[in-house]
RNA sequence: GGAGAGGUGGCAGAGCGGUUGAUUGCACCGGUCUUGAAAACCGGCAGGGGUGAAAGCCCCUCGAGGGUUCGAAUCCCUCCCUCUCCGCCA
């Protein structure tokens, strides 16, 4: 991935940050002082450089240590001496007034503080600049992985959990769901080139109607007997928002931009709007945790990807996906995230299809996340397993960006929250592990049980003769 | 899109450019009273940051950013958002 993100709102001054060692043309944030704006707590990085240097290092991100000891010197310097200044003119100002108050003469008081001003100014330039370089690099750096997560820099240091379900064992050669979807147009992707373009699908007919009673069902799975709240949320997301997650500013070149609006990002994920509903808020204790549900349409540029994953519906523009997102205390952060993966789970069970649970790698990992784990289906066309799901702790990362808190006690100081997230599952993808592993030689598909009631009670999806 | 009004602490709601980071009410926390609870009364109660071993001291924040000023919640500019009316519209 080659972010190349590119800040669209303007900002006075046009301060524009700079190029940091990973980084390209990185957005200074608007309006979030650094000391919120970064992804790791920042004591983190003052008090424990090695440690969290180490760490990172586990998923090949290397910190610019001098740099960052450079800068962080430069800003206490300059923060002391600003506030120095700053409570100087304060005091004098105070006096000023009471000065004015008893009817002296002000003039030589004022000019004073003028002088005092000047400095004043200069410090409070140079300590922004700082700030804001302070605030790039920062901003540039990803999670800590947990001390369990596999070393490792890409998915061959993923680790298998377990497997799940076994492969059926075809007595022909099975029809990946390209082939599977040619009857009538059910997947019809040259229509979709038309309308759109490449990496779009058009359905028809029943299996339109399979994709729809896919969502359904798994909406129904989770909000009837996992205890989540349906929620609908919009799809196109602000950039404080795309922020609080993680998706900007590193990430821009992932996401569709809207022309009209150039704030505004589609949305690549649930995650994105659902987490950030408790953004800026400071929840009470006992509303924890949220669990919320949400099927949306996914927008994702896929540059980068050009060649991979070109046939079929794998790799799309616009896919349907089911989100569950859990908003927890610190505390209880692993264990939802485990219960989070076998709500996952059950989805797949359900609809009989053969998995397996990947622990990511450090290096695996998305940006945010501090631990992952991938469900994969088989997909016997294509003889492998593949992401159907991702399910991620992020503890306080996104927290911290989002400033979404909760207070522990009625009277306490209020404390990040840590927010979990996982697909649940992706709609497209299921879809095509149902036609490929429920294919039968006639090229008909067979309806799991527990799907049948969301399809008038069909067993056998029988393509439409030509 | 046009016109108007407004954005202040968890909520409600004050605030002449100068001890206002902010009156007050509600909510909340602690206490007195009570067999217990309620009521009443007393006290506490924004968020973040810097520095310090700590106590503490200090700084920032009244939608956001910039400006004027010795000094801005209060004045000016830009942007965002909310509400009312009009237009348009599923």
């Amino acid at each position: 991935m080659r972010p190349r993100g590119r800040w669209l709102r303007e900002r006075p001054g046009g301060a524009r940050g700079r190029h940091g060692a990973a980084t390209v043309d990185f957005p200074v944030v608007p309006a979030t002082p650094y000391w919120k704006a970064v992804m790791l707590d920042i004591r983190s990085l003052r008090q424990d450089l090695d440690a969290t240097a180490t760490a990172l290092e586990r998923r090949g991100y290397t910190l610019d240590r001098e740099r960052f000891e450079a800068l962080e010197a430069r800003r206490k310097a300059l923060q002391v001496r600003t506030q120095e200044l700053q409570a100087e003119r304060n005091t004098r100002s105070k006096g000023i007034g009471q000065a004015k108050a008893r009817g002296e003469d002000i003039e030589p008081l004022k000019a004073e503080v003028g002088r005092l001003g000047d400095e004043l100014k200069q410090c409070e330039t140079d300590l922004h600049g700082v700030q804001e370089e302070l605030d790039a690099l920062l901003m540039g750096i990803p999670n800590l992985p947990q001390a369990d997560v596999p070393d490792g820099l890409d998915e061959k240091s993923n680790v298998e959990i377990r497997r799940e379900g076994t492969p059926a064992d075809f007595d022909f050669t099975p029809r990946d769901h390209v082939d599977l979807g040619l009857p009538g147009g059910w997947l019809d992707f040259e229509a979709a080139v038309r309308v759109a373009g490449s990496r779009f699908v058009v359905m028809r007919g029943e299996m339109a109607r399979l994709h729809r009673a896919l969502t359904q069902f798994m909406l129904d799975l989770h909000t009837g007997t996992h205890g989540y709240q349906e929620t609908y949320v919009p799809y196109l997301a602000n950039p404080e928002s795309l922020e609080g997650t993680g998706q900007l500013p590193k990430f821009d070149a992932d996401l569709f931009s809207v022309d009209c609006d150039q704030r505004y990002r589609l949305i690549p994920t649930a995650e994105v709007t659902l987490t950030n509903l408790v953004r800026d808020q400071i929840l009470e204790a006992d509303e924890l945790p949220l669990r919320m549900v949400a099927h949306t349409p996914c927008f994702r540029s896929e540059a980068g990807s050009y060649g991979r994953d070109v046939r079929g519906l794998i790799r799309q523009h616009q896919f349907e996906k089911v989100e569950l997102v859990q908003i927890v205390r610190p505390e209880d952060s692993d264990v939802a995230l485990e219960s989070l993966l076998g709500h996952a789970e059950a989805v797949l069970q359900a609809l009989e299809l053969p998995y397996r649970v990947m622990l990511l790698s450090a290096g695996d990992m998305g940006f945010a996340a501090a631990r992952t784990y991938d469900l994969e289906v088989w997909l016997p066309a294509q003889d492998a397993y593949r992401e159907i799901s991702s399910c991620s702790n992020f503890e306080a990362f996104q927290a911290r960006r989002m400033q979404a808190r909760f207070r522990p006690k009625a009277g306490e100081r209020p404390e990040l929250v840590h927010t979990i997230n996982g697909s649940g599952v992706a709609v497209g993808r299921a879809l095509v592990a149902l036609l490929e592993n429920h294919q039968q030689a006639d090229g008909s598909i067979r309806i799991p049980e527990k799907l049948r009631p969301y399809l008038g009670g069909t067993s056998v999806l029988e393509p439409p003769s030509e």
